[in-house]
DNA sequence: TAAAAATACTCCATAGGTATTTTAT
DNA sequence: ATAAAATACCTATGGAGTATTTTTA
């Protein structure tokens, strides 16, 4: 048996005539007489009752078309669905995210993409440094990194939507929470509450911002993550300098102040240069246009 | 496409590896390569991502087999589903009775068919005159009829399984109540109620066997079926002469008391001789020896 | 008698076989 | 070096076409 008894089979009976099957089916009469005859003699029932006058469906037929009804459905849902995945406009993408993009971006992204690629799931993974993601996205864990550059290790691509400048936060009643404007060299005796961790590239560019404004700073305390960061801030243990992206992160008692002298941090968006999934990659075009290139392209090795 | 092709696919997918999916399809390993590749040309995406020295399966794979497995197995379902109506073991029957065989004859057809053909359903409409039944049967509305030759209108065959004598109902206090057996011509004095209709065959024979004794009935009353006519004799309205069948329904106030001198009737399975559905006729087979033919079979044209 | 399904017969497309090559480990 | 998939090529089954017959309403 082939699908190509039961469209003619479906046909015939839908019509209740072979020659009109026929005709939609685009095949001569006999055709169909013969592919319905063998249909019958493998199943070892009638399913059609017929004479040269009229054709009826028997009780059995009507139960076989049903079945060749979900049959065929079930086929095209298949093919619908694979032709689908093969063009990457459903499936899961898993998307990493590094501290407070999860916070900034992660909105954005998501509305977009249920707006764009509606059979798409997004599966989340917030609070990732940039070398995990690295890490998840050569080890086929993730498809898509939000991450901070520069990226560790062969085999990803990246590409910048966002240089965010560093900026301060400090507790509401702090002396510097005055000024529209803070250099960094005036938070040369400032306690810090830093990000943890050997990997930060956060972290990493704050120490940098401090040895070019020619000071080392005085690390107070350390916090797992950026909120954490925040509400050691707003407890008055020390000041923070954080992305930007971090001012989506209001906390009462915390104020931001932009920084002059600080270093820039970038956000962009990675992937695995070896699988280019089609899901990854319509995902990727996908957003171009909510997340366009802050630089041209970059590769890295 | 063809079922061919999700065929091997499934096997190939399931296996992951072409030369044993051959060996399970009883194919060359050639064919196969050449089926997928034609399935994968088809929907214009890769199912199985393929080296020589491994055959894993992609998510756009992974998707279009389950959907061939879906597909394979609702095949099958239909395969074996419209096989089992042809041999008439899956579908509803629609069986009549006439008013008492519904209590004495019904659960035991019911018991015998779930029994014996556990996928046939069975409706059931009760309280048909024979010639009600006969009608459906010959309409299709009925596909057995439990009921009391003779049968009328042509085309209909049946088969006699019980010979009953007609049996006395009077009330637990009536002077006739004491006696073992009675005569009808007992009965020459005696209130009735008979049933009503036209065409009842019970009533009939009632009417017969007063006949044959040598009196008219004093009809005094009449009830639609078995049931309330029996609830009348308990009323002390009168005496009620039945199917021995009745005695399956036992109703406080009522005694049964074997009649001599009465007519029998007789109980039937019916069908339409015409249109032998595979379904009527096995349960005919399957009621064969929990309704022996009480005489030789015969036919009424 | 006319419409429609079945039959008879022919042809070529293609499923599937064998032999061989390519490729990745 | 070798297992395994792909390729090349060939054969024959059978799917589908045309012409015709059969059937029944």
């Amino acid at each position: 048996m082939e699908l190509r008894h039961l469209r003619y089979f479906a046909t015939v009976a839908e019509t209740c005539h072979f020659g009109r099957a026929a005709d939609r089916l685009h095949v001569a009469q006999p055709a169909l007489s013969h592919a319905i005859r063998q249909l019958e003699d493998e199943l070892g029932v009638a399913l059609l009752a017929r004479t040269t006058r009229q054709v009826r469906v028997t009780p059995a037929g009507e139960f076989f078309l049903a079945e060749a009804q979900r049959v065929l459905a079930a086929v095209d849902a298949g093919v619908r669905g694979a032709r689908r995945i093969g063009e990457g406009q459903l499936g899961l993408v898993r998307v990493g995210f590094t501290g407070t993009a999860a916070f900034s971006h992660l909105p954005r992204l998501a509305r977009a993409l249920t707006q764009r690629l509606p059979r798409v799931e997004l599966e989340v993974r917030a609070d990732l440094l940039t070398a995990e993601q690295c890490d998840r996205l050569r080890g086929g864990l993730l498809g898509i990194g939000v991450l901070r550059p520069p990226v560790t290790g062969a085999g990803i691509d990246y590409r910048v939507i966002e240089v965010e400048p560093l900026v301060l936060a400090v507790p509401a009643d702090h002396r510097l929470a005055g000024e529209p404007v803070v250099a960094m060299t005036d938070l040369r005796t400032e306690p810090f509450v830093t990000y943890e961790g050997r990997d930060s590239v956060v972290r990493e560019a704050v120490l940098r911002s401090c040895r070019d404004a020619g000071f080392t700073p005085d690390r107070r305390h350390e916090a797992p993550g950026t909120a954490a960061l925040l509400a050691l801030v707003a407890g008055g243990l020390g000041v923070g300098v954080v992305p930007a992206s971090a001012r989506s992160l209001p906390l009462a008692g915390v104020v931001f102040r932009d920084l002059a002298g600080a270093a820039t941090v970038e956000l962009a968006l990675a992937w695995h240069r070896e699988t280019p999934s089609p899901l990854v990659t319509t995902v990727l075009a996908a957003l171009e246009d909510v997340f366009p290139s802050a630089r041209p392209p970059a590769a890295v090795t």
